[in-house]
DNA sequence: TGATATTGTAAAGCTAGCTTTACAATATGT
DNA sequence: ACATATTGTAAAGCTAGCTTTACAATATCA
């Protein structure tokens, strides 16, 4: 699953810490699922899609291999 | 969080067994989310949506305690 | 240049997601 | 009534998500 957090992050200035304290999740968080280690949990999706203010489908795109 | 997975179901004819087999994962996977046990991750989340041809946010909603 | 911010990783520890197997309770259909 | 389908749970086992702490590499900026 490919996403587009970093971009989104940078469209906003905002550094990963920044966007942690946001969501509410720890920085280690932001960086594992930016560069893919993790997939976060539907509920994190879609707090992302709430403070971004798009759809999860638009920031999370699923993959062949998924 | 809510889902509204056994509605879907309902209005679709399937079972628990038959979306599971569907979506590619075990009836126990789709009762324990539809029972509200487990938050499904990202990716299941997005191959709900693309079943149901409906955005994931139509599907699960977030609540106050999340 | 020197100090600070940002990002990438790693490891340990705990919890949660998902699987398989299995059984009971209820609903459906003949 | 009987057989079958559906749903709800449970337990064991494995993997993945998330946390905290910590350190190194790189970028930013006075």
């Amino acid at each position: 699953m490919k996403n587009r957090l970093k971009v989104e992050r940078a469209e906003q200035n905002l550094s990963q810490n920044d966007l942690a304290e946001r969501i509410g999740v720890s920085r280690q968080t932001i960086n594992s699922i930016e560069t893919g280690r993790y997939v976060p949990s539907t509920i994190l999706a879609l707090k992302f899609a709430q403070f971004f203010n798009k759809p999860v489908e638009n920031l999370f795109t699923l993959e062949e291999t998924d």
